[in-house]
DNA sequence: CCAATTTAAGTCGTGTGCGATTTAATTGCG
DNA sequence: CGCAATTAAATCGCACACGACTTAAATTGG
């Protein structure tokens, strides 16, 4: 077992953070990759399968995603012919993203990714519940402090 | 306040370790672009601070990251005059990184950053100690899963 | 009604991250 | 000893991710 001492970098809760979703990132690219998939684009695809046609704003805003970052991501998943994307009739500035047959269909064959992450956790229902709770709070802290420009003291 | 049913999203845990990572990297960016730096290479200093000299490996290993991702990291810092690259005589393998006069007396003047951070977490010293040992736990888990091979059932 | 403002995407440059591969140094084994 | 295997960095190509900026469309205010 790992008895040495922890250390500065080790009891700072950014980096814990930062490595977990590391982990994250490599398991699902294991998982993903057979699929021609990347993790961003799975989440964005998790979101189309909820609700398919949406704008870019939309997805930005449940991601927490810059145009500047999904537009790209976008036309690479457009370019595999999982999305389509069409201006928006009623608003031109808008552009809808909608799921092809294709990126429809992928559904079904990843539908057991998501609990198989889960079940890499080794963690509880209940303890997942909990953590994501934590996420949510910590999350919420960190951007009303980058709203409200955050600055050192002094 | 924010009543909506939680989307599929929002019951990931992945995704919210991945958004929590982003906001606090855009924490870190608005606290550390004054000093020139980045969040990754403010961990590598941290490392660096705590123990000068240490190898790409080491720090590779400390970060999670590979030598891949390390070396244009370190030659960037390199550039900057925080940090110099040398091969170990030892072991012409290796490559020792070590700290710059520049790069030591960053750290009295970053110093208060971390706290800064603690504190727009919103969360007391307990709860931070809960959230640290949890990300622990879920990045053993995912670690050794990615190590095992992981695998869709069938 | 139209000029100024706001909003939505997209472009560009920079900095991570990683897998696959390469190069060079060391180790280890027959 | 000598060569095969291993190890440490580095290189390369690709995919995020963001800030600053641009473009075009819609909205607003006078």
């Amino acid at each position: 077992m790992n008895n040495a001492p922890p250390s500065v970098l080790e009891r700072m809760l950014c980096f814990e953070v930062y490595s977990t979703e590391h982990a994250f990132s490599r398991l699902y690219k294991t998982l993903l990759a057979p699929h021609g998939l990347t993790y961003p684009q799975f989440l964005v695809l998790v979101l189309l399968w909820q609700q398919d046609d949406q704008t870019v704003n939309g997805l930005g805003v449940a991601l927490g995603l810059e145009s500047s970052t999904l537009t790209p991501l976008l036309k690479r998943m457009e370019r595999t012919g999982l999305v389509a994307r069409a201006r928006d009739a009623e608003d031109e500035r808008r552009v809808r993203v909608s799921l092809t047959e294709e990126g429809y269909s992928l559904q079904a064959k990843v539908k057991g990714i998501a609990s198989c992450v889960a079940d890499a956790t080794g963690m509880s229902e209940e303890e997942l519940m909990t953590v994501i709770a934590s996420m949510k709070k910590l999350r919420g802290g960190l951007e009303a402090s980058v709203r409200g420009g955050a600055k050192l003291p002094q």
